[in-house]
DNA sequence: CGAGTGACCGCAA
DNA sequence: ATTGCGGCCACTC
C-alpha cells in the first residue's frame, strides 16, 4: 500500500483507525487482529515511538484501565475518551466490557 | 551496526 | 484461586 514498510504496523494502523470513536479496544485484540496474539507490547512501543497521530487514546490494557506513558497523562487520556462519549471512572472504563469493539 | 527497551498478554505450576 | 514467568515485533539510542 502506501506505506508498506512492516505488514504489522500497516495493520495496526489501519484496525486503530477501524477503532469507531465512543469504542475502545486492547492491546490484544489489535495484536491479534494483525496476526501476532502475542505481540501485544509492540502496539504499545509503537504507540509512544510510532504514529502519534493515531487515536491512541482508545486503547486500553485487557482491564479496560487506561494504560501508563500516554503523552500527557492518563487524565488527559480520560478526557479524550469522555469528549467520545466513554465515561471513565479511576482510569478504567466504565462498561469496558460492551464498549470493547469487536469486528 | 548492535543491543535494549517497551503503554502487554497468555499460560503453567 | 493466586502467583510467577516467558515471549512476540517494532522502535529508539
Amino acid at each position: 500500500m502506501s506505506k508498506p514498510g512492516s505488514a504489522f504496523r500497516d495493520q495496526v494502523e489501519v484496525l486503530i483507525a477501524r477503532v469507531p470513536a465512543g469504542k475502545v479496544t486492547t492491546y490484544g485484540d489489535l495484536a491479534a487482529l494483525a496476526g501476532h496474539p502475542y505481540a501485544a507490547r509492540i502496539v504499545g512501543g509503537m504507540a509512544h515511538y510510532g504514529d502519534a497521530a493515531l487515536p491512541w487514546h482508545r486503547l486500553v490494557n485487557r482491564f479496560g484501565g487506561l494504560a501508563s506513558g500516554y503523552h500527557g497523562g492518563r487524565e488527559a487520556q480520560a478526557e479524550h475518551l469522555a469528549a467520545e462519549g466513554v465515561t471513565c471512572t479511576d482510569f478504567v472504563v466504565d462498561n469496558f466490557k460492551e464498549r470493547r469493539w469487536q469486528p
